[in-house]
DNA sequence: GTGCGTTCATCAGGTTCA
DNA sequence: TGAACCTGATGAACGCAC
């Protein structure tokens, strides 16, 4: 039986604690009932079921064996009802006679005794007393004779087998590195250690806007709900049930060494969603983990820790634009190859650099990871279209239709975003029917080919002429043109970039079928910053303050522009639209 | 089936202990009873440790088994309190044999085994038994040996598949926090429940960006000091200790009970700032707590709390623009005179408005507060001119003698944020020289009149021309003014926008001499945040979707226009020019 | 009412720095 | 050396959804 294997040794270390016990009885009965008495006014509720001063001597044997346990930290309740009775600082050390905060080490001591102790109780050197032994130690004494001090904190019960040992010690030191590192954006090189945690919310974010939970629930939206329980829909929003378990599962397990959109992955492996072809190739690319969890010392890691160039990426942002800046090479750019490695997207920072550019957190480092792989994994796995457009000038509904794919990969893709499945299903739904047009504009613009004027696409090159040609819509599609130049021109070949403008875009609190508004907002502040971060830490400071504004001035653009799109597809037969898009167009 | 389980259980239970006891028998003998012990010896313990040291003797000669307590940390006393064993449910946890309240997870359990369950079964951690496993576990040794407290409860049945996962987590956060509006919003507020802290943060900012203490001291700025040093900057910058010291000294005791502005103005009541007019009218205004601290009731504060209509301000923002929507009054606008009453900037919110507006949380709306506040202070009190500009066409040199007021008053608002003074004090000095521009152009924006095209300032009528007539930079001057006319058109006369832009302005990372980047940065989020926050509860979010890339754009032009004005100042006779404008140009 | 999660005060380890 | 921290862990009390 195991119990009795551990009883059998709990008995031991009585027997063993009683030894030391008995030991110092003989040595300083004197001063050993003042404490008592001591001990026993102040604490007698507390531990006078253990240590009565009396029976502690003759009955050592089975008495003993209560006390260690009497230290044991307090039960609430007996606790709160003692103070209250004899007031609160009824403490005092042991040893020494200071006043103690609680039990250390197994005896009630003060915390000068308790740092002395973890000191030298494990030393084995043979210290002897200067005088004749047996000093008596009282708070001003106790400095005077390590020796006695040592021993008397033996006497009352001190265990040095209660002081951590090394490798516990420096198991716990890597754990609060890293949780320091967690919240510690990476700021300065120079690890203050210790201490900033208060310095941060003080300097920064002491007062800040703590995003309120707001907002009415909405109406209950039974039409809505139509959306769900429909047979596409259906297989759509809530195809992939082992993602949001399984993947959970995985995550919960593997505690927080894969990243989330790996874990997804691996999740969704065997599972192909929907009729997407498996895509093998992505998905059987070794998951690199991202965090290095084993950061044993914190020295150097400030600039070297997580980041490394881009394996295959290499060509250079607009450098026109930029301040020169040699570090300045792009990580996911345009390349619409699928990137599953794992690359950081703050690039090496030297200690001229990290006064232009930002030094972006391990979190945030990590949420880039993550999006760009749930981008990868939506939107550049090839999905069977739908119907195939072979002629020149498809007509608006073959458009329409065309355009389930995209839709199909944004699904995918909010499937996939944390901050969006946890939202609620008519909030998911509302979104959804909000943005897609949105996103459709957004992806044509990461499509984009401004010298050839078509879209790049999975498929074969589309020229934008297309539409043009087959919808008649003129002006709707110049402006469509001409806004894929313009915001392509700010962006840059910076995948980054519009994979953040979509999750921007995605929780956009106003869309006009939003429940959620004020939850939907404050995860859109997320990304906002997040957006502003990442252009901080990439393109300096400076260029950021530029492109921020541009960015979020393309975003309202982008709304008036979908806004022009909506109202056209007004106009489709519906009896030629797929049901998806039926559904999110919201027709019958 | 967990149900089931459970109600087997307790039945099963007392078989249960019935095992423990008779195995305890066989292989304990004198040490089992611990069981019995536990539950019958309640009166005993209850009575030992307040009584009777005997009785503790008598018992505890089988008690040594409960402390295998040596190197356990921690140790409770021993709970006394021993659930009744006939009276109370007789619900006993499986693990430790405490008293349990029901189920949790698949086993009937104590409270703190459930918590303890929740936090450690989805740890893949390896954890050891200290001991040679097996440990005995009850309520005593409970806390001794993790590993084995962990096997218990996964023998007993304990299903770590029932813990929930990080997403379901956050979904019922949100499902909580929505419910919870849905409450607060409409009806009552029933008692303010739950505090979500965490949940917020998770929900929209967790991984987000920490504010980090970034950034190392940076150069020592031998040079910048002087600026501090010289006897106007000097008088200026560290005029009123009292009001950074003290001020913070109240708030951090006062905790959030008055605001941050009203303890300045306290502070400041006695000590008129420089050469300030003391400004009776305003400081000697009752100061009214903002924050209604002894919120005993929430019944009904939703709506009237903290938020009622402005005294004496009633015009109404820009109807043209906005979504019909009756309550938005505007607060705090254009009229400059000094509004020292506090008043909410949340306009009260019907069920039907909370679904477009955006409900401000009660620390947004007291930054709010402060920082009008504060603008207030700095910018709407009377400064004497330090030079009368008399004639139409001053020199180029007068009127940047002139704009030391505008300086000033920057510095007077700068040292009555909490975040500027918190900074280092070279940063702040950066920040200074950065920005002053931009903040008189700012400033000058709000104080335009687009009818009458000249500026209203406290001291008159400014007509724009006076500036090209004097300067000769036409083209500098037609950009100003329209810009001031742009902008304008989309503030507003919205004076709480222009404080945020003020304050986004003023923590802009991108100034040449600012130092700690990413901390003025991260300040800057907040406040970005808070303008987008602000919009949205004002304007709905469709109108804050609008107006708030609106906003980044031209703050972006406001970069360039600042810049235009930065090259001509340097033409400035610096023998002509105020101390203080040739610090803040760094002139000598 | 049950069962899950969250919050908060407390405890007893270690670490820092003057 | 010791005061003053930081920390993870614990458990009681509580809110909330179902
Ligand atoms: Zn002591
Ligand atoms: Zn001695
Ligand atoms: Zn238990
Ligand atoms: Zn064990």
């Amino acid at each position: 039986m195991p119990h009795s294997a551990c009883n059998y040794f709990s008995s031991a270390s009585v027997m063993d604690f009683y030894d030391m016990f008995s030991a110092n009885m003989e040595e300083g009965n004197n001063r050993q009932s003042d404490y008592n008495l001591l001990f026993l006014q102040s604490q007698n509720m507390d531990l006078a079921d253990s240590t009565t001063p009396g029976s502690v001597k003759s009955d050592a044997d089975d008495a003993p064996p209560l006390s260690p346990s009497v230290q044991m930290n307090g039960g609430g309740k007996i606790r709160s009802r003692l103070s209250k009775v004899s007031g609160d600082a009824n403490k005092i050390c042991l040893v020494c006679g200071d006043k103690a905060l609680g039990c250390n080490f197994d005896a009630v001591s003060c915390e000068s005794c308790k740092a002395f102790f973890r000191r030298n109780a494990l030393k084995d050197k043979k210290t002897k007393c200067l005088f004749e032994g047996g000093c008596k130690i009282d708070i001003n004494t106790r400095r005077f004779c390590p020796h006695c001090r040592l021993e008397k904190c033996f006497t009352v019960g001190m265990k040095k087998e209660l002081i951590l040992g090394d490798t516990d010690k420096k198991k716990r030191m890597q754990k609060v590195i890293l949780n320091r590192e967690k919240r510690t954006v990476p700021a300065s090189p120079a690890a203050p250690v210790y201490k900033d945690k208060r310095a941060q919310e003080e300097a920064a974010s002491s007062s800040s806007p703590t995003p309120s939970d707001g907002e009415g629930a909405g109406p209950g939206g039974g039409g809505i709900e139509a959306l769900l329980s429909s047979p596409i829909a259906q297989s759509l929003l809530s195809s992939n049930p082992i993602l949001s378990d399984a993947a959970n599962a995985l995550l919960r397990q593997v505690s927080d060494a894969p990243s989330l959109a790996q874990t997804i992955t691996s999740a969704l492996a065997g599972q192909p969603l929907l009729q997407i072809s498996a895509a093998g190739g992505l998905l059987s690319a070794p998951p690199t983990p991202i965090t290095t969890t084993s950061t044993t010392s914190v020295e150097e890691t400030s600039s070297s820790s997580s980041s490394f160039a881009a394996p295959s990426c290499s060509s250079v942002v607009e450098g026109t634009n930029l301040l020169t800046n040699a570090k300045m090479v792009a990580c996911h750019d345009g390349t619409s190859e699928p990137m599953p490695s794992v690359s950081s997207f703050q690039p090496s920072l030297t200690q001229m650099d990290s006064f232009l550019l930002r030094k972006l957190s391990e979190d945030e480092d990590r949420m880039l990871n993550d999006l760009m792989q749930v981008y990868d994994l939506s939107f550049t796995v090839d999905l069977e279209p739908l119907i195939h457009i072979k002629q020149l000038d498809p007509s608006l509904n073959q458009l329409v239709n065309q355009s389930s794919i995209t839709v199909l990969r944004l699904i995918k893709l909010s499937k996939r975003l944390e901050d969006f499945v946890t939202l609620p299903q008519e909030c998911q739904i509302g979104i959804l029917k909000g943005c897609w047009i949105h996103i459709l504009l957004l992806r044509s613009v990461s499509l984009y080919d401004s010298t050839r004027d078509v879209w790049v696409t999975p498929r074969g090159d589309i020229p934008t002429e297309i539409l043009k040609n087959a919808t008649g819509f003129v002006q709707l599609h110049d402006d469509h043109v001409n806004y894929c130049s313009s915001l392509k021109e700010v962006i840059g070949e910076d995948l980054m970039v519009v994979v953040l403008l979509l999750v921007i875009v995605i929780f956009s609190p106003e869309g006009q079928h939003v429940v959620a508004r004020q939850l939907v907002s404050n995860i859109q502040d997320k990304y906002l910053i997040l957006l502003k971060h990442y252009l901080e830490s990439k393109y300096t400071y400076s260029k950021a303050a530029e492109m921020f504004p541009q960015l979020m001035s393309k975003m309202k653009e982008l709304k008036e522009l979908a806004g022009e799109h909506g109202k056209h597809l007004l106009d489709v037969n519906p009896r030629e639209i797929e049901p998806i898009m039926l559904e999110i167009l919201d027709l019958k």
